[in-house]
RNA sequence: GGGCCUAUAGCUCAGUUGGUUUAGAGCAUUCCCCUGAUAAGGGAAAGGUCAGUGGUUCGAGUCCACUUAGGCCCA
């Protein structure tokens, strides 16, 4: 008999799985993703739209993916769907930095030590080889998170055509009269194999490195006696201390810290016999002094470094003054406080050298011996003779104060193993103040909107304080830089003529001609050097920054894809771009077409570990985007991306990761649910018009109008983590614990075609729709594995990703509804906790079991239950609620409603057996003795 | 060492221009219920000196300074 009625109620029925399965489900979806051409088909829906462009600034294509990576496409993949779905026309073309250093040097370790052997052309082919495979492996890796963009045509920075591209946009530069030559200090090998400049990732520190360390006295120039009492007389020195003797004889300049304070010493040099005076900083001056084994000193006074500025010396032994200047770097660990500078053999002296406009002298050549320049040191080799030749100098003109020999780290060449050295060589440079440069940049970034808005006084700052940007780079793996050098003078040779036969060939052929063809291929025969009227050519044979590469997308993906356009709406990148890629793309697009390339810049935190520190491999707390997306699906990874305020930094482990699967499960059976229980319900046929529906039918519908309101919100504001509360608590507080769990009795119990029932469907329907939409950018499997469940929907489309999001539906806002609402749930949880403790004391178990008075002596109150009297059982799903005027002894009062008495009973009544409620009306039915009046009514 | 940023319950987030007696949600935890969403669903309880210290104010999670921890970029 039970059973039987069982039959006669409409439980939920559906084929949509609780189990998600994703890492099964995700690929097939994405196949047939792939076999619908569905980019494509958005793309067509979209014609003519507005556009929307956000611009992806391209990862190496080097080696697994970091899951930061990932998430830094999961960001953007949101950001381009949202827009999407608001009908933008928002292409999305993924691109790959294909060439640097990064990847030449990952191909050199693979090489071993066969690399010595290699030619250009054969690094430039194993290279390419390499990053073709990360390429492709990546890809694949992206498109299983199930990003979507034009995976088909993907920017690579190695295709001739953007190649081409770099050139353009490097010719416009010199066009304009940006670009210019002059020397910089790099890292050198003097290895006879070697004899070339090394990058930072390709020098080798070596701890306890023997150095000779030696304590020098220049002799100063200008008087100091008003700076230090007594410091009279022309016996005055400023003392510096080095570990490289043979960077002297390119000394121009002292520096010391404008805020450190300093001293004049008269004391006895043990060397000289003499009475002399020195200055070095306060607070090495005892330290030193013990080292140099002199007891007795007097101090002459105290001064701030930046006092000292502008004085001038005489070189030990050089025929040359230089001077002292102020810098920032010079601290008080070791030394004196004054640092030898050399603008040519260091790179703080090099800035502090452009700075102060200071000569750049690196008499040193390429296989590190003096040149002519250091006069009588002429032909030796720096690091042996040269080393101890001029230390033997300095002690025969009385400058040198002690000599030691100490152990300290110094870096030495990946390849050779040889130390190397500091030596100034000539580079291509952009200028930044050619035109005022700096300021139009920095005009730009004013113009720019950043997000968060502390971007843009980071990146002023920055610009404002930059150097020239070097863009040549002695490195096999990249686009050269088309230049050409007469022979006989050795001058540069580059005009637009030249740069615009080079690029079409670059076009052409790919950048590689440049390594395989002779020099006659790129220049008209009857080209003559400008300077000298030669006319023998040698190419360059520098690269270009690989940043100047990626800085070059704007012009050659932007500009020349019909599908975007220049400048992009939005940059979005780590922090650490700020730096990077937003500098380096602003300032070839400034100078090349006098504007940002952007218009706006979001920025996001870094990936850190649950502990919030730095994420490696080499402390165990690494995760990839593969081994993520194997172990959770895709959809997961973009829910718990979703659910991070990502302007912070984000902590990421498997354990926090498993914590977003749940909430992901909670959404996906609210899904389920909706969709098991519209299985026989048409819109069409079966839809009730609002103003027949039930009171909290309408609620539910106001509340989706908040959920459509609060989502969209926080997609357009780029507060992800915001959509993913709104959908998460709509889901689970408003939906889950409240809506649905009331609607059971109505959807399973009353008659399949009531009213009520059906008024129940078509909000659940109309939900589920805008719902499966909210949350189709994030959940982008799930959503289309929902669209596919539902039977009847608004959009005659084949995938959730063609439609359009939903809009608010202003009549069914109703504020004063909600308020009401709000109360009644109050009074819902005031019942709640009555029945908890009837629950304790084994009065009750389900609720249904339970009948509830509540009392007050509040006439409003009272009015307002009143009003409510019919509703109140279904909403606290209880048998029966009296309300009674007289506040009876045993009732509690409610903790959320003031003045609101509640009393829980067990109820007196008979349970119907078919909807399990317990009814006064059970067995008023001869037919259906067990069964209460309104389902004998339900059955008819 | 310098510039910029972050810091609210175990986790993810709210907290409107400083102002309402006990700083809010949800998840996780503990306990309970249901067995007609069932490897589901519901309820209740507990959980925070708002990183620390000092200051401004009638009043500070909210403003200021410093400290601590961490991140990014430099050096």
């Amino acid at each position: 008999m039970v059973m039987e009625y069982k039959n006669t109620l409409n439980l939920p029925a559906t084929q949509f799985p609780m189990k998600a399965d994703l890492l099964k489900k995700e690929p097939e979806i994405q196949k047939k993703w792939e076999k619908d051409v569905l980019y494509e088909q958005v793309r067509k829906t979209r014609t003519g739209r507005e556009k929307y462009i956000l611009h992806d600034g391209p990862p190496y294509p080097t080696g697994e993916l970091h899951i930061g990576t990932g998430l830094n496409k999961i960001l953007k993949d949101f950001i381009v769907r949202f827009h999407t779905m608001q009908g933008y026309d928002a292409p999305y073309v993924p691109g790959w930095d294909c060439h640097g250093l990064p990847i030449e040097h990952r191909v050199m370790q693979e090489v071993g030590e066969e690399r010595k052997k290699l030619t250009k052309p054969e690094i430039r082919k194993k290279c390419k080889k390499y990053a073709e495979k990360f390429v492709k492996l990546q890809k694949a890796q992206f498109q299983a998170l199930g990003i979507m963009g034009d995976w088909e045509r993907p920017y690579l920075t190695f295709d001739p055509q953007y190649e081409a591209g770099i050139i353009e946009v490097f010719g416009k530069l010199v066009e304009k009269g940006y670009v210019y030559r002059s020397k910089k200090p790099v890292h050198w090998c003097p290895n006879e194999l070697g004899q070339t400049t090394l990058a930072e990732a390709e020098l080798d520190y070596r701890e306890e490195t023997p150095s000779p360390s030696i304590y020098v006295n220049f002799k100063l120039t200008d008087p100091i006696d008003n700076l230090f009492k007594g410091a009279d007389g022309n016996n005055s020195h400023i003392m510096i201390w080095t570990t490289t003797p043979w960077t002297l004889p390119a000394n121009v300049a002292i520096a010391v810290h404008p805020e450190h304070e300093y001293v004049a010493i008269r004391y006895d040099n043990p060397k000289t016999q003499k009475e002399e005076i020195t200055v070095l900083a306060d607070k090495r001056a005892e330290e030193v002094m013990s080292s140099l084994g002199i007891r007795n000193y007097t101090y002459l006074g105290k001064v701030q470094g930046s006092f000292l500025e502008g004085k001038k010396y005489r070189h030990p032994f050089m025929d040359r003054t230089g001077f002292i200047v102020l810098a920032g770097y010079v601290t008080l660990s070791d030394g004196t406080g004054c640092v030898h500078t050399a603008p040519g053999h260091g790179q703080e002296d090099y800035l502090t050298g452009i700075k102060y406009h200071l000569p750049m002298l690196s008499p040193v050549d390429e296989k590190g011996v003096f040149t002519k320049e250091a006069g009588e040191f002429a032909g030796l080799n720096i690091l042996k003779e040269g080393n101890d030749s001029i230390i033997k100098k300095l002690e025969t003109v009385g400058a040198l104060l002690d000599k030691k020999e100490i152990a300290h780290s110094y870096p030495h060449c990946w390849r050779c193993d040889d130390p190397v050295i500091f030596r100034a060589t000539e580079q291509w440079f952009v200028s930044l103040d050619y035109k005022d440069l700096r300021q139009r940049v920095l005009d730009e970034i004013k113009r720019t909107k950043w997000i968060p808005a502390w971007g843009e006084s980071r990146m002023a700052k920055m610009v404002a304080e930059r150097p020239d940007w070097c863009i040549s780079r002695q490195r096999s793996w990249g686009v050269p830089i088309p230049a050409f050098h007469c022979m006989d003078c050795r001058q540069a040779h580059i005009n637009t003529n030249t740069i615009d036969s080079v690029k079409d060939k670059f076009g052409k052929e790919g950048a590689d001609i440049w390594f395989y063809k002779d020099v006659s291929y790129f220049l008209p025969p009857d080209t003559k050097c400008t300077h000298c009227g030669g006319s023998q050519f040698q190419k360059e044979m520098d690269i270009f920054d690989v940043w100047f590469e990626s800085g070059s997308s704007h012009h050659a993906v932007l500009h020349k894809r019909n599908e975007l356009s220049y400048p992009a709406d939005l940059y979005l990148e780590g922090t650490d771009q700020h730096r990077g890629w937003f500098q380096l793309s602003l300032l070839p697009s400034v100078g090349a077409w006098d504007r940002a390339p952007f218009k706006s810049v979001l920025t996001h935190g870094f990936v850190v570990d649950e502990q919030g520190k730095k994420m490696s491999k080499s402390r165990g707390n690494f995760i990839s985007v593969e081994d993520a997306v194997k172990e959770f699906g895709a959809d997961v990874l973009r829910l718990w991306t979703s659910s991070l305020d990502y302007q912070n930094d984000m902590n990421v482990s498997r354990n926090l990761i498993v914590r977003c699967s749940d909430a992901y499960r909670r959404i996906r059976n609210t899904f389920r649910y909706l969709l098991s229980n519209l299985y026989d319900f048409d819109p069409k046929v079966n839809t009730v018009s609002y103003g027949e529906l039930l009171e909290i039918d309408k609620w539910a519908l106001h509340k989706t109008q908040e959920l459509i309101k609060n989502a969209t919100l926080g997609y357009e504001s780029l507060q992800f983590h915001r959509v993913f509360h709104a959908l998460y608590h709509f889901c689970t507080v408003e939906m889950s614990a409240f809506y649905l769990d009331i609607l059971k009795d109505r959807l399973y119990t009353f008659a399949k075609n009531s009213k009520e029932r059906r008024a129940a469907q078509t909000v659940m329907q109309y939900i589920l729709l805008n719902l499966v939409k909210l949350s189709a950018p994030v959940i982008v499997h799930t959503a289309e594995e929902v669209w596919s469940a539902i039977i009847h929907k608004d959009e005659a489309t084949p995938s959730v990703h063609l439609t359009t999001f939903p809009k608010c539906t202003s009549a069914w806002i109703d504020d004063s509804l909600n308020e009401r609402w709000e109360k009644i749930i109050n009074i819902r949880t005031d019942v709640a906790r009555e029945l908890e403790k009837m629950r304790a004391a084994k009065l009750i178990g389900n609720s249904l079991e339970a009948s509830v008075n509540l009392s007050t002596e509040n006439e409003d109150l009272w009015q307002f239950l009143k009003s409510y009297e019919k509703d109140l059982p279904m909403i606290c799903i209880v048998s029966e609620v009296k309300l009674e005027r007289n506040i009876a002894p045993k009732a509690v009062r409610g903790e959320l409603i003031e003045n609101l008495w509640i009393e829980g009973n067990v109820s007196q009544h008979k349970k119907c057996e078919r909807c399990w409620n317990f009814r006064e009306t059970v067995g008023y039915n001869q037919d259906h003795p067990t069964i209460c009046t309104r389902c004998v009514a339900a059955l008819q």
